[in-house]
Parts: structure tokens; sequence; C-alpha cells
DNA sequence: CTGTTAGCGCCTTCAC
DNA sequence: GTGAAGGCGCTAACAG
């Protein structure tokens, strides 16, 4: 016989005890004896019995776990923001469920579909960058289950959004290049259609103000930020021979501009110092002459799940959006090794 | 009403139409006429009706889910395999659950439970470093669902195994150093308890005595092949001033000694030449100078998989297990930009 | 403390 | 082509 099949039934056959003591046995409650508990428990391993959780859950009308959907796991961000929501989610009882969307809409809808038929208690969410209309979100919380957004917010209903302060990170980021005597600032920005980018260019700009110092227009790109732009706008900025700092909105461009500089006998941080958003621990490890804007990735991950499962068990809880600081990373700017 | 709680038996009352026909309407049964599935369908559709999988998977004994075991969803090589994972399972009508161990063997038993009791229709799985038996796999092969071991093999019953050829590898890797004029090759090599680790050292050996080379036991190192570990390296190799080739067993230890070769003014390939095995994709946009070796990591969770599946749904299929060839990545090794 | 009964939502024989 | 009936495995009243 399959021990795997093994079914309450068979537990209570072999002791002719009735199945309800043995379900309310092995989920420990306290109105069964503690010998006949212990009867039961050794009984069930002898038979290697595995609640069946599809029956339990079907009948509970709870399956105690939660539906992620994060844009693509492999981004260092978003693997450490999953790795906080496990350890909230563990904690408190919860299993996870992890999806990524790929940045596609079609799949994120495809996603939530399953998520729903398979009655997950709550769903936290980063949309994709396609995600413009939320009516796949509806069948969500028509069932009642709570949605928390994280990273990317979004204005559904009245859901939680769980975010990082990207203007306050530029700004503290801005502050310490002019602090450091930064005089000629660049901003390697990214698309201003994302308010994520927006808010980033807006700090930088306030920091500028805040210390008097001009805001020049020449010194703010704006492409995708990817190593080869880094590298270009790297190029660009020598040629103008002024710039004394770089505020990257992401470290994909730093590095690549980090490199380029040094590739042409450039000092850094003395002769250009640099501060990148956002942190790869590989490339933190590569150059250390690197200052970054550390994320609050886990914490994020751990803020979005304590949200979400006080409104899975507490449906009036209050919806108060949560936004978290970021911290700078000033790493040892002298030769490591 | 919440949409999302209606049930097959709504439909059926709301049309007068038995909730078995609704039933086998949904299913797209061809034994009920296309007129009436119309009408189911177009009522299901108004009334927002999702299926409810935890019954309908009570029912049929049967998920439609694969459990996937991940040391480490962060790691590029793991989050590649997973895209692989992916896209065959929701190919041939799979969902996909992952689950990180992090390289705990207390996580992975908790895991495995919780696959079993969710009762998922066959698991694939990178044991973690601390895994050494493999009772608690049982559970799972008892209950009828196979398993197929990927990356990190294991001699479990007759479950099937996809690797990567890392003796193959190594030789190649080992051989293009040769072939391009190095006489005295180092080799970073990882803790030899470890079966991959063993086998690269072996391919790194054959490679040498294959081209008439000597084994240099000084030259050989074995180490976690950290960041730390590849620069210390890289300086002891400086100092013995012979070293004109570098294989390392990863990538992190080959960078740090990359970076820390040209800190200190040797140019890389021309004075030493440097292959990494594993191949993360920032590093290798920042360091250009690095050959490595192009692991099949999206591959192999299409082979895992579809070997997975093929069990699953033809429980005699054979258990061959796959060994699969990396390429040597030669990248530009001038000056990129 | 333990047994009886009923049903979660779905699917699948078996009839007609 | 459709309806009736039963049960997947578990739990939650309600009795006793």
């Amino acid at each position: 016989m399959l021990k795997g099949k093994t079914t309450i039934h068979d537990i209570s056959k072999a002791l002719g005890i009735d199945s309800s003591t043995v379900s309310r046995a092995l989920n420990n409650s306290p109105r069964v004896s503690n010998t006949t508990k212990a009867k039961i428990i050794a009984k069930a391993e002898e038979l290697g019995y595995q609640r069946n959780s599809l029956a339990s859950n079907l009948r509970t009308n709870k399956t105690h776990t939660i539906g992620v959907v994060v844009p693509r796991i492999s981004r260092n961000f978003f693997s450490t923001v999953i790795s906080g929501i496990e350890e909230t989610a563990y904690e408190k009882g919860y299993n996870v469920l992890i999806c990524q969307s790929l940045e596609s809409l079609e799949r994120e809808k495809k996603i939530i579909n399953t998520l729903v038929s398979n009655r997950v208690d709550g769903l936290l969410i980063s949309i994709s960058m396609q995600t413009t209309s939320f009516q796949h979100f509806k069948p969500f919380s028509d069932y009642g289950a709570p949605i928390v957004f994280y990273d990317r917010p979004c204005n559904f209903e009245h859901c939680t959004n769980v975010t990082i302060d990207d203007f306050e990170a530029s700004f503290k980021a801005t502050e310490h290049l002019i602090l450091n005597g930064c005089k000629h600032i660049a901003h390697f920005g990214g698309p201003q259609a994302i308010t994520l980018y927006q808010n980033r260019k807006k700090g930088y700009i306030a920091a500028l103000k805040k210390h008097g110092l001009v805001f020049e227009d020449a010194l703010c790109f704006e492409n995708q930020l990817s190593a080869k732009d880094g590298a270009a706008m790297a190029k660009t900025i020598l040629k103008m021979d002024k710039v004394d700092g770089i505020y990257s909105a992401n470290d994909t461009a730093a590095i690549s501009a980090l490199r380029y500089l040094k590739n042409n006998g450039v000092a850094v941080p003395e002769d250009i110092a640099i501060v990148g958003f956002n942190n790869d621990p590989i490339s933190a490890v590569i150059e250390p002459a690197l200052t970054t804007i550390n994320q609050p990735d886990f914490e994020m991950g751990k803020q979005a799940t304590t949200r979400l499962i006080a409104h899975i068990e507490n449906k009036n809880g209050p919806t108060n959006s949560v936004i978290l600081s970021s911290e700078l990373l000033v790493r040892d700017s002298t030769k490591r090794f």
C-alpha cells in the first residue's frame, strides 16, 4: 500500500477511533486526551500519514498561502524582497507561492487567475511594467483576499502600498556628493515616464537647490541606464572636463561609467565621485570605490507581508501605506586588496 | 454577492441546467452541445466564476503542479534554470511552485512536507549542501510522484539526474588556455569534498596531461572561492612569477583575481589569461577580459522538466539521466568602451 | 473527551 | 446530450 495515500480513515480504522477524533488529534486540539493523541500520532507516523492539504483547505476555506508576484526573481532587489517575505510568512504560519510576470501583463493576468483558483489567502505584487489598468485584480479582491502592492505602487481600491522613498534617497545621495566637495554633479536618469525615475530626479534637483548649486540641463541624462549608456555618458562627461560627481539612478550605468573612467586614467572617487542607486552584491565586491544607495529590500518584504497578514486575519485593519527609507552605503574607497 | 465565490451550482441554478453538465461544459467535454456550452460559459463569465482548484484537484487527485526546490533563487544560475523550468511547464499545462532551501537541510525537509501535503504531481530539486541522507524524499516517491534531481545529482531510488559535465567543461577551459600559449596554469578549486569540484579538478588535470604539461601541486588551490580567496590567490601567484594562466572553478574568485592583477599592473589576458567557471551577466559586462564557461542553465531547466512530466504522465517511462555540455564563452578581450 | 452527521466544490460513473 | 447520485479527505457543528 502506498504510504502517502494514508488518510485519517486508515488511522481511524487501525485504531478503532473515529476519524473526527483523529483529525482533532492531528490538529492538536485540546479536546483530545493526551493518551489517545499520542496513540494517534504514533500510528500516523507508522503509516507515513501526510495530511492532504487540498481537502483541508477546501473544508476550511483557508489555504494559509500567500501569492507573491514578482517581475523577475533574478534581479537581486526582488530576490532579497522575497527573502523578507518568506521569513515573515513562515514565522506566521503561511506558505508562499512565488510567480514571475517577466514584466508581461498577459502573464500577470494568467498568474492572477491561477492564484485565485488556488484560493491563496492574499496577494503581494509588484506589477509588471506593462500594467496600466487594474481590472484583473478585481476577481481577487472580490473573493475577499487582500492585496498589498510593494515597490511599484498602485491605486487599486484601498489596497496598501509599500514603497521606497526615491526622492529622499536621491536627495541624500546627491547631498553626499556635495558635502564631499562636488560642485558639478551629473545625473544619470532613467525614463521620466516612470514615476520612480521622476522622483529620483526630483531628489537630485532638490539637493542641488538646498546647497545653492545651479541645475545644469547638460549634466542631466535620460536613457535606459544600460552598461553601454553608462560608458557613453562617462565619455561625454570627460569631454566636458568639469564634472566632479555623478549620481546614477541605477547601478549598472554607475559601474560601467566607473570602469570607463578608470580605464581612462580618472581616479574614483578622488577626481570624480560616484553614487549609484541600487546595489548588487557582486558589483559591490568588484567596485569598492562605488558608494551606493542601499535599498531596504529585505525590510520591504517583511513590511509588506506583515501588513498583508494583518489584513488577512483582521479584515477591517487599516490600509495605511508605508514608505521606507534607504541608506547610503559608503564603502572603503581605497584599494581593498 | 461575492463573485469569486460563485460555484458551478450557482451557474446551474441560474440556468436551470444540472451542475454536472456545467462541470462538463467548463471542462470543454465533447459530450455537451455547443449551444448549452455557450450559454454556460457566458453565464460563468457574467457571474465571474473562478474554478476552485482545491476541489477539482481533490476530486481528480491531480494538481497539474510541479514543485521546484532550489538552494537560492538569487543565484543567477538557478534563476535561469527556473526560467527554463517555467517555460516548459507552462507549455505543457503545469504550474510551478518555487521554494528555496537556502542550503538548509531542515528547511528542505519542511518544504518537502508542504509539497507532499499539497500533492504536487512531481518534484524538481537541487539538494542543499547539507543534504547527505535522502530519507525525507521517501514520502514523496511513496505516493507515486516522480522526482528529478537537477544540477546536484542524487542516487535516490531510480530517479533521473540532470547535470552538467563538469569534467568536460573544465577540460575545455584548461585546453583553451593551453592552446593560447599558457604553460603554467593555476587551478582555483573548490572544496574537494564536493563531487562537482572534484570533477572540475579532474578535467583540469586531464587537459594538462593530454598536452604534455606537468601538474604542479603548488599551482592548485582549494578554498571557498570567495572574492577574498580570489585576491589572495592572485597575490600568491604574482609572487611565484611564472603563472601565465588561471582556470577558476567559479567566477567570484576569477573576477576578484582579475581585478587584483589589473590593479597591480598585470595585463589580462596578455600576461595572465583567466577562464572562470560560471558566468554572471553583470560581471560579464564589467569584465570583458574574462573568458567564461557558459553553463547550459536554461537548457537544464527545460530538460529536467521535460523528463519529469514524461514520468508524471507515463509512470513506466525510462529514468535515463542526462548530462549536459557547457560552452566556452570567449569575450572580446580588448578594451570594450 | 469522543462519536455522529453533514458538507466544502468538483468530477464521474451510471442511468435515461 | 443531460440529470441523478456519490465521494475525494477533511473538519465543524452537534450530541452524548
